[in-house]
DNA sequence: GTTCCGCCTTGACCGATGTCAATTTTAACT
DNA sequence: AGTTAAAATTGACATCGGTCAAGGCGGAAC
């Protein structure tokens, strides 16, 4: 808890309280956390694992929102809205999570400035990245949201030059959803972006000779200039 | 200023030195306030007209972030980015604008624990605004996009039931950009919406018999039921 | 009233993405 | 290794939205 850059300004008292009030749980792939609207007590950390935040409409469609890797926690934003959780929460890799009382962090924040400070900045942060998406969304096609994709793994790796080889770090199905296409149009966009750029994709792995392919094909759709500025360590 | 939610909590002495530092102008149509990247050392007020924020790419195309009508701020989150705005901002209606340091709020969220909640309770709205905006551009088509336009111009004129006479704010062209469609497509997508709702549209105003109607058609690809909460009354 | 310009609409066409169905590949479990 | 279910690919086709070009409409200025 005290690894993540949101709370390091906490005091030792708070991670104290948290520490008592915390409870760990391991589920496995499919196991739903909560329902968008759901009444929001806890808010969660990912140990280790992967989870999927998503919406649904009426009629069955899906919006994926975010899919979170371990480090990241979720659910703690539902402190300013109505106590309902905005969105629903799955496990997508079998995971452990650790999750905390909402009161606990809310308690805090009204008396520790340093960490609502912290957290304004990570929401700014994360705001960024959703500026970023919306961009995205409307003005990248298919195979050139799958470059940008694969270029933020190689950036959040650190490797920002020479050949390198990706791991796709869940499903092609959810990697489609999380890029809000449908994965038939996720794999033939792959392959496109594969005769186009002359990367080498090989089931989940992809083997770069040169970042520059991909941010030619990508970037130039794009308002920001390569290294992107808005990858966010945690929330 | 004062009249704006964000600030309720704030003392005499911070609007005080607001005031000071002020700056008013008044601008036309087409002008450029900031662009994206430029160094962050004001924030806005927009005391009349209408104020696009957006982005725009390499290659020319543009995407809307937001197109913010009189009594939004703007700009105000460069203070925990890198001091640089994340947007351009454009007037698109003949405008007033007031403008204060960005160092003034940044020293007053510091050291005002309030303003720093009002503040994080603003972000987590827009944030929630974001998330709508993310899944209406994956899930609902053109025509469904603009009825959940006009339901949220309807919600926000305070009436949710019976007929009634929406005008919109500003022109279709910027509506559809707003939307993330072209204006041919946009204005097809409107015909499209009249036929199957049996809306009425004449120029730019356009009345209704019945909310329901578009109720049914929008929100059935929506996460949320219709009157929606995640309208941002002010940043 | 006339002119002019910008906004809006309409038509024809095309490419991108979604949908449905069939098949192949992969991964997990015995 | 063999079995099985899920994931991924591929093809055929429909639909949606974008692009280009032409024309109509309406408000502002004279």
């Amino acid at each position: 808890m005290k690894d993540i850059p949101l709370f390091k300004n906490c005091t030792e008292s708070f991670f104290e309280k948290l520490r008592s009030h915390a409870l760990s749980q391991k589920h496995e792939k499919g196991k739903i956390l909560f329902i968008h609207g759901d009444k929001a007590e806890r808010f969660y950390l990912i140990k280790s694992g992967w989870v999927k935040l998503f919406r649904e409409t009426l009629d069955g469609a899906q919006a994926v929102v975010d899919i979170l890797p371990a480090g990241q926690i979720f659910g703690e934003t539902s402190i300013f809205e109505d106590n309902q959780y905005p969105y629903s929460a799955e496990i997508v890799e079998p995971s452990e999570i650790i999750s905390y009382p909402l009161p606990d962090l809310k308690h805090e924040i009204e008396t520790n400035n340093k960490l609502a400070l912290a957290m304004l900045t990570s929401m700014a942060r994360y705001r960024r990245q959703l500026d970023s998406e919306i961009e995205h969304l409307s003005i990248q096609n298919a195979p050139q949201r799958i470059g940008c994709f694969l270029l933020r793994l190689a950036q959040q790796k650190g490797n920002t030059e020479d050949a390198q080889t990706i791991h796709l770090p869940y499903d092609k199905t959810l990697v489609a959803s999380r890029l809000g296409m449908q994965p038939e149009t996720f794999s033939r966009a792959l392959a496109k972006l594969r005769d186009q750029t002359g990367i080498r994709v090989k089931g989940a792995t992809i083997e770069l000779d040169n970042i520059d392919q991909l941010v030619n094909y990508s970037c130039s759709a794009c308002s920001s200039e390569f290294p992107c500025k808005d990858i966010a360590q945690a929330e």
